[in-house]
DNA sequence: TCTGGGGTCCTAGGACCC
DNA sequence: TCTGGGGTCCTAGGACCC
């Protein structure tokens, strides 16, 4: 058996940990940049605002309702996520972390009585521990956990569920909606509905060779998965990403290229910090810069460039440097810059390094991989960006928009709750 | 003034290898 | 008479997830 253990409006309920005044309150939590909403407490689900509304179409619905609105605070959200998973992970055998609100977790053969206590000790040594709700789904594979974890948010009190027979099964099935099931979006939905195909327990009922025709490998596991035939075991290992991103949109439009260098050049600090937390080094890197495509009066550009490495690095001076010159490739006059990033891939763990007989000076990849490891070591320690690239500058005019964050409560000494 | 920021996997087709 | 049988790697595009 498989539970997912997953957080009830998450990021929302962080916020409430802190400021219980916001229980029973409809609360809403923006974006980067304050551009949409991306998570909603059950009080603002209610009064009908969508998941990814756009904040400033709906400035006068907030007012009106009285909804506390929040920019995302990722600091808090991350550090809370990170207690949530510990306090989960004393309590089971093997953990995957699915998401930063969701965790899966193998359960073995363990029986009904056992399942129901472990599920609802989880829930509660959880809330009282971190002061995060969550609910627990259990059943025999992960997409059958995630039609139990959606039940028990919605139809029970307890937040628990668990499929444990075959008659269960077929009830949860028939309970959820075709568009509800892990692993339909948009595109699929339209295709099953026009053969008929309107609840998981269709789908779950629909011809195992057809699937497979219109909807490839990945359909059929979930097809099987749906009738309680496990195709997806535990990752309780995380893999190293094959291909890492950094990009931002800007808090105003930017048109300086000097500012627009300091905020690629942060990017690409980002992205080799990344590289070095999986021991991974990366041989690609694409820039891009956007004007604002939600303005179509005013002149467009996309601007991007691939670079290939002579040799795969993880060195933000080395990263930096090549990013640089790929922006001055890029960069046009007298357009507005609201978005840009930094995309590489290509990535070999660190140790497996394709040398180069001609180009680099080893010496200096050398230092570079000691700077780097006392680089990390400070700022891990003394804060990010305690040492950093001049490069990256001071100007924070193309920063986020962020005007209702609240506290870093739990990762600043500064901004510790006082009470 | 104003619309987020990350990821994964699969398939088909083309170019190449022996 | 009548044109093999195996592979790999890369890219683009399309689907999906949180």
């Amino acid at each position: 058996m498989y539970a997912l253990i997953d957080c009830n409006n998450f990021y929302a309920s962080c916020e409430r940990v802190f400021d219980p005044k916001l229980n029973g309150k409809p609360m809403v939590v923006l974006s980067n940049n304050d551009g949409c909403v991306i998570a909603r407490s059950n009080e603002a689900k209610a009064l009908g605002i969508e998941m990814g509304a756009p904040a400033f179409l709906n400035e006068e619905l907030f007012r009106k309702n009285n909804i506390h609105v929040f920019s995302s605070n990722y600091a808090l959200y991350g550090d809370m996520s990170a207690r949530v998973m510990r306090v989960i992970f004393d309590l089971v055998p093997a953990l995957e972390i699915y998401s930063i609100d969701e965790a899966f977790v193998d359960l073995g053969q363990m029986p009904y009585e056992n399942l129901t206590d472990l599920a609802f000790k989880i829930r509660n040594t959880v809330y009282q521990y971190t002061g995060i709700p969550v609910c627990v789904g259990v059943a025999p594979t992960k997409t059958l956990a995630k039609i139990a974890n959606r039940i028990a948010k919605k139809r029970t009190d307890n937040g628990i569920f668990i499929i444990d027979s075959e008659a269960i099964q077929e009830q949860a099935l028939s309970l959820t909606k075709l568009e509800d099931v892990w692993g339909i979006g948009r595109q699929y939905t339209k295709l099953l509905q026009q053969h008929n195909v309107h609840t998981a327990l269709d789908l779950a009922l629909t011809d195992i060779g057809w699937i497979k025709k219109h909807m490839s490998i990945v359909g059929e596991r979930m097809v099987r998965e749906l009738c309680g035939q496990p195709c997806y075991r535990l990752e309780d290992q995380p893999q190293a990403k094959k291909g890492i991103c950094t990009s931002r949109s800007f808090g105003k439009a930017v048109t300086e290229f000097k500012i627009l260098e300091e905020a690629i050049a942060t990017f690409t600090a980002r992205c080799a910090e990344k590289l070095r937390r999986q021991h991974s080094a990366a041989n690609l890197m694409h820039v891009f810069v956007f004007t604002n495509y939600h303005k179509p009066e005013q002149p467009q550009y996309y601007g991007n460039r691939v670079i290939h490495f002579p040799m795969a690095s993880n060195s933000t001076m080395e990263m930096i440097s090549y990013a640089m010159k790929a922006l001055k490739i890029i960069f046009r006059e007298n357009y507005h810059y609201k978005k840009a990033g930094i995309m590489v891939s290509g990535i070999v763990p660190e140790g497996q390094v394709q040398t180069d007989l001609f180009v680099m000076d080893p010496n200096r990849r050398e230092r570079d991989r000691k700077a780097m490891a006392v680089l990390d070591k400070l700022n891990r320690r003394m804060g990010r960006d305690t040492i950093k690239v001049a490069k990256m500058g001071y100007n924070r005019s193309w920063h986020l928009r962020q005007e209702k964050r609240s506290l870093r409560y739990t990762t600043r000494w500064e901004e510790m709750l006082e009470v």
